[in-house]
DNA sequence: CCAATGTCAGGTTGACTGATATGC
DNA sequence: CGCATATCAGTCTACCTGACATTG
């Protein structure tokens, strides 16, 4: 998603835009930030996926091989992961498919629930990992060009977004 | 995309990913930025998609009528929407084609330059964009949670990676 | 001849809906 | 029985690449 570098302009194009936005409509404030906040996700997105290009993965797929990583045993319930991630039940079989394709994860059954099926990371996806997050820690995840203070700051506002959205109780 | 709403969890996905990352890895701030950035990407998109379902519009092409209804005579290059929305030609094309399929714009001819089609907003375009914009104000674009100093202190701080990502000069 | 503009064909991704099989 | 879990088929959007015709 994302990849491709486009020609400059002589000007902020969001910055316009609200300019114009104010002369005729309200809300020019909060178009501004989420048309801000669009774009700044594709920059992101551009800068995470032209990182993980060579290890032939997706931000979506590197994130699941992250989570099952992280977990105790190495492996979880696809329904879990689709949870964790945010993500479409089917996007995580999908995920999964295409993981489980390349070796990097293999289903497994849960003996305690027939009905559930598990994720779970294999040593060369463990290496994969390891690798691939090599690879993206230094380009800062297309944030690097804000300090310490703005990534807290951002961090905070988007935080309180996210909570007002209902992704977490409390 | 990203519209349906997923069962919340117990606690910030984020921060929890971040804890674990941080025991491994370096980078955890802009990994967790970056992650978060993503999510708001998400909330804001889900937002304004399901504001815009009932004149079935996506985004993308709503900011496309928008744009034309913001430029003087109600058209525009192909190509100059493209730089300004800062997506791919062949997206533009796409976008036109099915803005053009529905009678809410319309291609003309440059007089001047032959190789250059104009995508011009019709008169019922004008009336989408008026109806659409009524109905997605008042939604506040996904980040209404946020107070004004909330919007701008945000809007100052994506500039600058706006910015910093090259997307218009000085 | 080279560069710019837009279009088209073809492929990838992720997300969604609705239906289905299985198991609690 | 209802409910949960995962999958599958099919659709949609947006993006990308590479090729192409037209025009400057």
């Amino acid at each position: 998603m994302a990849l491709q570098q486009r020609p400059p302009l002589a000007f902020d194009p969001i910055r316009e835009a609200r300019r114009q936005w104010d002369e005729r409509w309200t809300g020019g404030d909060t178009m501004a930030t989420a048309t801000a906040l669009i774009r700044a996700h594709q920059i992101v997105m551009g800068e995470v996926e032209r990182a993980l290009e060579p290890f032939d993965l997706t931000f979506a797929r590197y994130e699941a091989l992250v989570l099952l990583c992280f977990s105790r045993k190495g492996r979880l319930p696809l329904g879990k992961m689709g949870t964790r991630l945010q993500v479409h039940p089917t996007s995580v079989t999908n995920a999964v498919d295409r993981l489980e394709a390349k070796g990097l994860v293999r289903r497994v059954q849960e003996p305690r629930d027939r009905r559930t099926v598990l994720a779970e990371i294999t040593a060369e996806g463990r290496r994969l990992v390891e690798a691939a997050t090599a690879a993206i820690t230094p380009t800062g995840f297309g944030v690097s060009a804000l300090d310490a203070d703005e990534l807290a700051t951002l961090d905070r506002i988007l935080t309180k977004l996210r909570l007002a959205a209902g992704d977490w109780e409390q």
